[in-house]
RNA sequence: GGCGGCGUAGCCAAGUGGUAAGGCGCGGGCCUGCAAAGCCCUGAUCACCGGUUCGAAUCCGGUCGCCGCCUCCA
């Protein structure tokens, strides 16, 4: 059995999983900032942090997972000025930011349950954390991190030589890119907040006080202090998507390096590639966020999203269109179809004829959570010819514990559940028809009824319909 | 300007040195009165050019195309 291998942004290269802890894993991951709905680009993400988990359980560790739950301290745009999202989304509505948060962490919770992602040990919120945050601030500045300027207290990372490190970056060169609007008095343009003070002249729903005075905490401490509380001061897994690593992860790893005074901090950073809608960036303005809602809307299970991620590796920029989507809901619900087939099997099966595929599968999950190739073994399995029912059965379920796809609770979709006096009667008419060789009035019955969106299926049980 | 990724059959997508997994679709077959569902069968030499090698989709160089990050962002 080989190990378990992760590609670790921090090295670039698969590592061995190596746990700190012998049998134990600490999962922080990177959650929603809830002042609106996430998108399936944002599940993608908790798709895989929840894929992991899975597969590290599978394997016999002890898992605790903390997702955090930012309700508060993002701005809407800029380095580090313009308006807070969740103050915006607040005054829109004309709610409290408390309310706004309260709301959307409670639709990301369901959405996370709709694609069955196990629930995490802890999900701390950031306003809930303000006191550990401030703590953190402190031990920065008694370290001699920071220095403060007219709007707030700033991590100098220039006291902090592996800034870079993590996301691989040359600052020098990035200086290059059209950056706009920097704050008055930083001193190299990646210096980031750690505390920003309270505008006398705006009203803001979230402050707090501070050693430094009336404000709120910078964007990135919050993770750094929330993992810490619930993981210790230096942990085993941190992910994110890869559009975190240059700049939340890398100022998370500043501040939490210097604060606690470890290296590394986080041994294995996992990050998730985006989802690719074909150039058509996915962004509000342009009306074409998608969410789990919307392929709700269009007949998608929320599992056949589920499904459709596990079709491609989590650090592979994924296509999704029309056309994948439809694909993967198609073999999702023929998966689903035979497992609930097999549900029913109730002999026994015999471990030593599974073992190959257990082996296949388990491999390739260990080599950095090649899902799509699990997915193939798992496909291999249920259409094999060689294997029994109840070998098929044993195994799916297996497999799908770490897969996610809740296999276990599988029924084949409504069909011969529905029972309407009418419709049921026209198919009485129908049979009556075929036993008398009438084809025609058979035929019409039918097509009046797919007409009205009832599908027929004749069984060797007789005939069953559903809504299409 | 800097950093990173990708380009494999109609679509999605594994594979990173020894002659290409899987899913969906298309086509064919079985079943059916016909159909649907189901089951079976079926397709690619891996963007292009050059190089290294006994041997490359897989390594190196170049060209073209696409995407992401560098500012909140999954």
């Amino acid at each position: 059995m080989s190990a378990i291998h992760f590609y670790n942004t921090r090295t670039r290269k698969k590592e061995i999983f190596r746990p700190l802890k012998n049998g134990q894993a600490g999962i922080y991951t990177c959650g929603p900032t809830v002042y609106g709905p996430m998108h399936i680009g944002n599940v993608r993400s908790q798709l895989f942090a929840d894929l992991l988990r899975r597969f590290l359980e599978s394997e016999g560790f002890a898992v605790t997972h903390v997702i955090n739950i930012t309700d508060v301290g993002h701005l809407v745009s800029d380095a580090d000025e313009g308006e807070d999202k969740m103050e915006l989304a607040a005054q829109r509505a004309g709610e409290t930011a408390e309310e706004i948060a309260d709301r959307y962490t409670e639709l990301w919770r369901r959405d996370r349950q709709a694609v069955n992602c196990v629930e995490p040990e802890h999900n701390p919120k950031a306003t809930e954390h303000i006191d550990e945050q401030i703590k953190l601030g402190v031990k920065l500045e008694e370290g001699g991190y920071l220095y403060r300027i007219e709007d707030g207290i700033y991590f100098d990372i220039a006291r902090f030589p592996r800034y870079t490190e993590l996301a691989g970056l040359d600052l020098e060169g990035q200086a290059g890119a059209q950056r706009i609007d920097q704050v008055e008095g930083k001193r190299h343009p990646a210096d980031f907040a750690i505390w920003k003070f309270a505008d006398p002249d705006v009203r803001r729903l979230q402050e707090w006080e501070s050693p430094w005075g009336r404000g709120f905490p910078g964007w990135h401490l919050e993770c750094s202090a929330m993992s810490s509380r619930y993981l210790g001061e230096h942990f085993d897994i941190h992910t994110g998507g890869i559009d975190l690593a240059t700049v939340h992860h890398t100022n998370e790893v500043a501040q939490s390096e210097c604060g606690f005074g470890v290296h590394p901090w986080v041994e294995y950073w996992l990050h998730n590639e985006f989802l690719d809608f074909g150039g058509e960036k996915m962004s509000k303005s342009k009306g074409n966020v998608k969410t789990l809602l919307d392929l709700a809307e269009r007949g998608y299970d929320p599992l056949a999203f589920r499904y459709f991620f596990l079709q491609a590796h989590y650090r592979q920029q994924q296509t999704f269109n029309d056309e994948s989507m439809e694909a993967a809901a198609r073999g999702h619900s023929r998966l689903v179809a035979l497992a609930a087939d097999l549900r029913g099997v109730k002999d026994r099966g015999d471990p030593d004829k599974q073992a190959a595929h257990r082996t296949q599968f388990r491999e390739a999950m260990a080599d950095d959570l090649n899902a799509p190739k699990a997915l193939a073994v798992l496909w291999d399995v249920v259409r094999s010819g060689k294997l029994s029912s109840a070998d098929q059965r044993d195994l799916l379920l297996e497999f799908d514990a770490v897969l996610g796809l809740d296999l276990a609770h599988a029924e084949r979709a409504q069909e011969g559940y529905e029972s309407d006096p009418r419709i049921d009667g026209l198919l009485k008419q129908r049979e009556a028809a075929r036993v008398s060789r009438d084809f025609a009035s058979a035929d019409r019955i039918r097509d009046e009824l797919a007409a009205e969106g009832v599908e027929l299926i004749d069984t060797p049980e007789g005939p069953r319909w559903r809504r299409s």
